[in-house]
DNA sequence: GTGAAAGCGCTAACAA
DNA sequence: TTGTTAGCGCTTTCAC
């Protein structure tokens, strides 16, 4: 491989000369210009990037950390990152975890040693005790976290606004006459588990209903333990006539224990998911939900950590999308509503 | 951060002992080597990888261009191939190309410059020019193609029985009785839709039903494509009692143009898809659909791209893995099977 | 405007 | 067994 040393000398310059005319830095004549070009093209020179990255210091490379790419909303996710990152000129590292914190801690060495430019973490826990560590050793490095709070230090946060989104889901509900709610959901450590339960919780007590603890069941963000414990619940006797599900994929997985129960969506029990992925428009009948600007978010991201590494400003900001309802047909009207707000 | 001269200087030793401890190359004494270690851990030393990669030529980073992550089928393959990589030691680099070979040619440039140790390809196109200048341009650079051939040049390939594939689908809803069996598929230039539909009018033929041109049409890879296609298929007057769907993606569409024609599956019309992808799962009826091994194709993928970068083998070989068939509840038998195999 | 030279952090001869 | 030294390919002062 050409090297700029070959490109030096074929266009009978200086090395520094061909950098300067690479990098547009300082002065050069029109005329070594076009030689140094011309050189650069005979050669079909391509910049070594690891070269430069130990001086620069800037490899245009970025670590995203995600549970698991096989779920797709870390699909859609990950592609709003790695499009924003490619318009910016960098790389994305791709690292799936698996909600292991040691798998996630052995990648953000692996990524530190490899001089990335920042890490974007989107992993569903409130305790990630790597994150803390990494803002504490390392607090020049971009850290953007993508989803989900971290308790304890300030990091650059870009969520989605879940309370809102699950009380919108809620009245929804609610409005459609429904008083006996279940609320389905995963991780009970997660971030958006809670912040959804509390919306979900708010929404219900300022119609005048009171929550029900039976009615409230969490485990994991996918579409298996949706199944499992959407067959407990609606298996009840006093069944709930409608479910939010904390994520589209737990909404199928009951749409599949409904199925099962011969209960039929929406004349027997209405659903709502969360994220408006692609699960919700392929199931029959396609599926009510909150929609996450995922990819306004991946975007937003990717800008926060390519400011912080370039311009190296540094207040940690929080910034909170607002979520939309997205009206299918997974939900009816139980009956008149008969619910006010009373709050 | 910490260099190994720090290293060096609070262990009392040179550098080059230090690199020697740390790489395990040479001898050292244990006593020197606790001193090494106890001082990598007083300052957290990391090692900068991008200086030790300028001298290795070994990054240990793979480069992965797929179409579109949000395609689940590539969600599950990038999975399977980040694992693997993993578990070599290997970082891998996303791209998202859109089949844009502008963009295509975009990434592997910056991979190159970047200095990966292997670009793996899972693109659609058999033409795809990229590939062929790039090992051409750069024989020693290990390129894996994953899925697809490439038609003119010898690069290593692990490729799916595509034909083997279409084949049994097409037996399977032969075997059922079906004589009047659909064709819909993705792009009409890839690969796997030409492969695919060899298989099934083999299969056909060998059972003495001649292939109907006007039973193939062929669009996208997606779920829209699908819709699309299966609406204007279905809605024949001689509409086939059957369709085999390229991907399960055209196989969800199918489904919903069928609800659309109020056409029951299987009552009405038997579906196959093709990669068995969690799509395959989530619909109802559920999906019989071919089985792409993919997490092994993707396991292999790697495997290839980091001999090929550490043992510097060089034959060009392909790896061709066998799919099954995956029966769930889309097909069912129209009628006693009449069909003999003939040939 | 351009070139010489130092040096980024590390590895690998080569000496000792 | 360990240290000295020469680079890897590039950027960037600092002279000229």
């Amino acid at each position: 491989m050409a090297t700029i040393k070959d490109v030096a000398k074929t266009a009978n310059v200086s090395i520094s000369t061909v950098s300067r005319v690479l990098n547009n830095s300082g002065y050069t004549s029109q005329e070594t210009k076009d030689r140094v070009y011309q050189a650069v093209e005979k050669l079909k020179y391509q910049k070594n990037m690891v070269a430069a990255a130990m001086i620069n210091k800037h490899t245009a490379t970025l670590g995203l950390i995600i549970p698991d790419i096989k779920n797709i909303f870390y699909g859609d996710l990950t592609r709003s990152v790695e499009d924003t990152a490619h318009k910016y000129g960098y790389n994305v590292i791709l690292c799936n975890t698996d909600n292991d914190l040691n798998k996630e801690r052995e990648y953000v060495e692996f990524l530190i040693q490899k001089g990335v430019d920042g890490i974007i973490f989107s992993t569903p826990e409130v305790e990630d005790r790597n994150i803390k560590e990494l803002v504490k050793a390392k607090p020049e490095l971009p850290v953007i976290v993508l989803g989900s709070e971290v308790s304890g230090v300030k990091v650059d946060e870009v969520l989605v606004n879940n309370f809102q989104g699950a009380y919108m889901a809620t009245e929804h509900l609610i409005e459609l006459g429904h008083e006996n709610i279940g609320y389905i959901s995963g991780q009970p450590q997660s971030y958006s588990t809670s912040e959804r339960q509390q919306g979900y919780e708010s929404a219900l007590r300022d119609f005048g209903i009171e929550p029900k603890p039976h009615y409230v069941m969490k485990d994991e963000f996918k579409v298996e333990s949706g199944y499992q414990q959407g067959k407990e619940m609606l298996a009840r006797e006093d069944r709930p006539t409608a479910i939010f599900a904390g994520n589209d994929a737990i909404g199928v997985g009951v749409y599949q224990a409904a199925r099962e129960l011969e209960l039929r969506i929406p004349e027997d029990v209405s659903v709502v998911g969360f994220d408006d992925s692609q699960y919700a428009e392929i199931v029959y009948p396609t599926l009510t939900t909150v929609r996450t600007p995922i990819v306004q978010m991946g975007d937003k991201a990717v800008q926060l950590a390519v400011q912080l590494s370039e311009d190296e400003r540094n207040f940690k900001e929080t910034i909170t999308f607002e979520p939309t309802l997205t009206e299918r047909n997974s939900t009816r009207a139980l009956k008149e509503n008969v619910f006010r707000k009373v709050n």
